[in-house]
DNA sequence: ATTCGACCCTAGCACCGCTAGACAACCGAG
DNA sequence: CTCGGTTGTCTAGCGGTGCTAGGGTCGAAT
């Protein structure tokens, strides 16, 4: 049995290297550089090794989403955490949210602006997702105000500062008041 | 004279018949579906006629994109002005961005989404792209409140409802609350 | 009528995602 | 220890992509 375990630890392994390959190719020169061929070349395999472990490009797109999605929920708690009363967590979080995004802009492609092949909104999403939207949620919840449901709150928070994030890097929005546009936000949306 | 000013009319033509195929297709399939080899047989011309007016794909996106900021910019002066009151009007205008964007996916895509090489927030601004842009800061400067540049405002606005457009149309969020979400978004950015 | 130039098409390049089929290496049974 | 069979990997190739070089045709001007 030992050996059907050292290989099944091998093929994780294979797994692994695949995902942080196209992490980090799709980091260095965009998700349009990120073929088959060089990611197999980058691995030291062939290209059908990669079929053997995913279905296609978009899992493996999709694989990075998930662990993009993990990492933005533990930044969103920590900079949550780290700041004293519900405005200036919220205000933390804010601009921690599009630190994320311009730090990581292929995960954050990756997660929101590709198709992974993964499952939004819906029971079958996979947890890290969810999770994700947990950990916004937790903090909007505190500034969601009387008769608004924090769930809808917090759709419309995250949706705000997706249009920031995703404007601004596509060069449609200058990046100069990228501060004091998040202030304008977080002022406006933000009940305390 | 005349001749070359027939051929001059009959290339403008067939210029125009590329992009509104362009976008035709797009609007049909995706503009994964606009290839050089269906978009010239459609037009009944070989590839590199293509060529010939535009740069490459890329040029033709932004084609579209130009023709549909322009179409953008009637249809928000035109909600606009059915409304009555700076708040209505606001609510009037995000409902109108929101619909434009879900009934013209692919010119929405060309617009904000996809590379058609244009410039944003400069100088060298096409004018159609400036003048959609000014629609919105039309009835926008009317709710900005005190201390907040329109300008600024009217970016921040608009990133919210370009991240509602998006999210949703990606199926990130569920489209069954997109009403109430644009409701609490005019109701807490606008100040009246 | 002839030359010349503008125009368009055929054919092809290098690349893409993906897969069929050959081949080698290794495991378990006799 | 040998031998079948399975498992795994690779080479090669399919149909598609954006884009372009080069040849040929046809009409305008001399």
């Amino acid at each position: 049995m030992s050996v059907q375990e050292r290989k099944q630890r091998e093929r994780a392994e294979r797994e692994r290297l695949i995902v942080a390959t196209a992490r980090e190719l799709a980091e260095q020169q965009g998700w349009d550089a990120v073929t088959t061929r060089r990611l197999a070349e980058r691995i030291e395999y062939s290209q059908p090794v990669l079929y053997s472990h995913f279905r296609g490009k978009r899992e493996i797109i999709g694989a990075v989403a998930l662990q993009g999605a993990a990492e933005m929920a533990v930044a969103m708690r920590a900079a949550a955490s780290g700041a004293d009363g519900p405005r200036a967590r919220v205000a933390a979080l804010a601009r921690a949210y599009l630190d994320f995004a311009e730090r990581n802009p292929a995960v954050y492609d990756a997660l929101f602006q590709l198709d992974g092949g993964l499952a939004f909104a819906q029971e079958d999403t996979p947890e890290p997702l969810k999770d994700a939207f947990a950990a916004l949620l937790e903090s909007l919840s505190e500034v969601t105000g009387d008769g608004v449901e924090p769930g809808l709150f917090t759709e419309t928070f995250w949706a705000a500062l997706h249009g920031l994030a995703t404007l601004t890097r596509a060069g449609r929005l200058p990046p100069e008041d990228a501060g004091p546009r998040v202030e304008l936000l977080v002022g406006r949306l933000a009940v305390v």
